[in-house]
DNA sequence: TTGTAAGCGTTATCAT
DNA sequence: ATGATAACGCTTACAA
């Protein structure tokens, strides 16, 4: 199979193709985008030896000029380090090359002020869709969405004011399943750790069904929030959360894979062992959790459905059909390991 | 500052803009591009302020579709899931970003076979050039890209007949670090375990240079391969090689963060602890490797350098500076842990 | 210095 | 059923 002509110049357009086949740009138009219909079928066959020879893919840029669709789907994502958003540019790349877009991606790097910068670039290029992985930090990001009229799915962090679909971990119930756990296996008093909220909605939520349900069952539920490079504090909360316990056994629950981190960095420094002096569960399940001390308890986000089904809401969207904002949230799935075994 | 205007039906052109001002399409159009010259200050101010006034941002496509340029890049990654392709992905997206560029993704999802497809795509929408992390099995795939005329960057795999900039970290003398450090550290059996090679350039060099650098040392250097699924046989590899070394320590240097994952869990079923019954090196350093065991210890990719560094070599290129095909081979750095103390 | 007009590669609206 | 032709939003000769 010989490589088509390559012409030099420029790629072959819709004129050569017309050229070759000895009839009408139109005529080619029409063979492409309606094929059957409205069609003889030997100019039909003539304009398809014409398609063939010559190598001919419309131009989607043309294409998006002239219909203002573009065949594209923009994803901005909060911090492409996160495996989180890791999984969810996968799962919406996937759908979205079976639909037949391509992704253009713009990564924040955790830069909140730039959401409405990602937005209006992705816009110009006339992305007819947004999933957006976001800070939510800019509550003009929300208008800026609004203004250009495309549809838009929220994952993992809802937007203050933008009507959209979202797609997201069911954090309450993920919450409940953790802590059920640890005190089915006998720890009493617990301590929810996690990032700094600031306004994150997800954290907020966790944060919020933590002291919510631990309140419930009459537990002692406290939290701390573990900032970067603030290593010091956090062992500082665990001798504390211990202190105030007396004899009851003590666990953590961390709010995702990076808290998962900077605890078992705070149990090494204090030399406390998981699962002995510590109990643990940590939302994020993580390839290297089972490596861990006695391995690490965790909750595993169903992160390729979320990605695949933002995808697809924002695909459904795209093809006309219409309804109201859906919330879609997905249970998590607790795996239980030696972090969380039967307190002493 | 209330939002502009924002017209509802499709967004403002420079046709609105003209209007606005009360000048020619044209003139808003200089005013954009060159600014300061060919242009009288009032006309100036009179063109930038409606420009403000009606928020308007030229069109992206109708731009790329007119000079041919589309301030896009095309990146193809061999495995989104794979660590090192995020890190890529990140530098380059970085880079791109500060170089007004913005990045079409494309994942292969190991599918090598859709490398060439994945080309096209991206070519399609004027992609002015490509930063590839490939399969390197579709030997098609360079006449691809040599098709299009467009400059590409290479990131870590080469690719058989491709001439284009290569960057990637320098495979012999990142495993020639760790089996010195190794050997240093008294073990004296050394294992290497790696990917199966199936043609990737960077993993046959990493093994080459692992066999020659053992030999030249007059050390035992084995090598197995580990695949997906393969636990058993890589015990018994495992197995084979402590047999085979009668009282020599042995040791094992992993090519890259999952065959490290494969070791771990290979050492764990045996009952080993690293750094007392195995010595351990991995190329690839992670956020866990100090977690595991007594510390693992890695050799850390430059990743983020290679990632801004393949960036930024495309956009020399695109900004028409013409050089012959470069290598850019960037140093491991060691981070020694507890894996492989002095031997027992 | 500014405006007019052609054209980038498509598709859609007319005729024929 | 097919072909001219006019857009889409922009840039760039060429005129003025």
């Amino acid at each position: 199979m010989p490589p088509p002509p390559a012409r030099p110049e420029g790629r072959t357009t819709i004129a050569d193709v017309a050229r070759e086949a000895g009839v009408s740009k139109a005529t080619v138009s029409r063979f492409l985008n309606h094929r059957d219909t409205l069609l003889s079928p030997q100019i039909a066959t003539r304009v398809e030896k014409a398609v063939q020879a010559l190598g001919y893919m419309p131009s989607p840029m043309a294409q998006a000029l002239k219909r203002g669709r573009s065949r594209l789907i923009g994803l901005v994502v909060a911090d492409i380090a996160n495996p989180f958003s890791v999984a969810v540019l996968r799962g919406a790349e996937k759908a979205a090359q079976q639909a037949g877009y391509l992704v253009m991606l713009f990564n924040l790097g955790n830069e909140s002020e730039r959401e409405r910068e990602a937005i209006e670039a992705l816009a110009a290029y006339q992305v007819e869709g947004f999933i957006l992985n976001t800070l939510g930090a800019d509550p003009h990001a929300a208008d800026e969405v609004a203004r250009h009229g495309k549809p838009a799915v929220l994952v993992d962090r809802k937007h203050a004011g933008m009507q959209a679909d979202f797609v997201s971990l069911d954090n309450a119930d993920a919450v409940r399943q953790g802590v059920s756990h640890l005190l089915a296996a006998g720890w009493r008093e617990l301590l929810y750790v996690s990032e700094p909220v600031a306004g994150v909605s997800s954290r907020a939520e966790r944060v919020a069904a933590f002291r919510e349900f631990t309140r419930a069952q009459g537990v002692g539920g406290h939290v701390a929030e573990a900032a970067e490079g603030q290593g010091e504090a956090l062992q500082q909360a665990l001798r504390e959360l211990r202190r105030g316990a007396g004899r009851r056994p003590v666990a953590v629950l961390a709010s995702n894979a990076l808290v998962t981190l900077r605890v078992s960095d705070a149990a090494a420094a204090l030399g406390w062992q998981f699962g002995r002096d510590l109990g643990f569960v940590g939302i994020d399940e993580t390839e290297w959790a089972h490596l861990v001390g006695p391995g690490l308890s965790t909750i595993a986000q169903p992160t390729d459905d979320i990605g695949r089904i933002a995808a697809s809401c924002l695909i459904e969207r795209l093809q006309g059909r219409d309804f109201p904002p859906r919330q879609i949230l997905l249970a998590g799935r607790l795996l239980a390991r030696g972090s969380s075994q039967r307190a002493p």
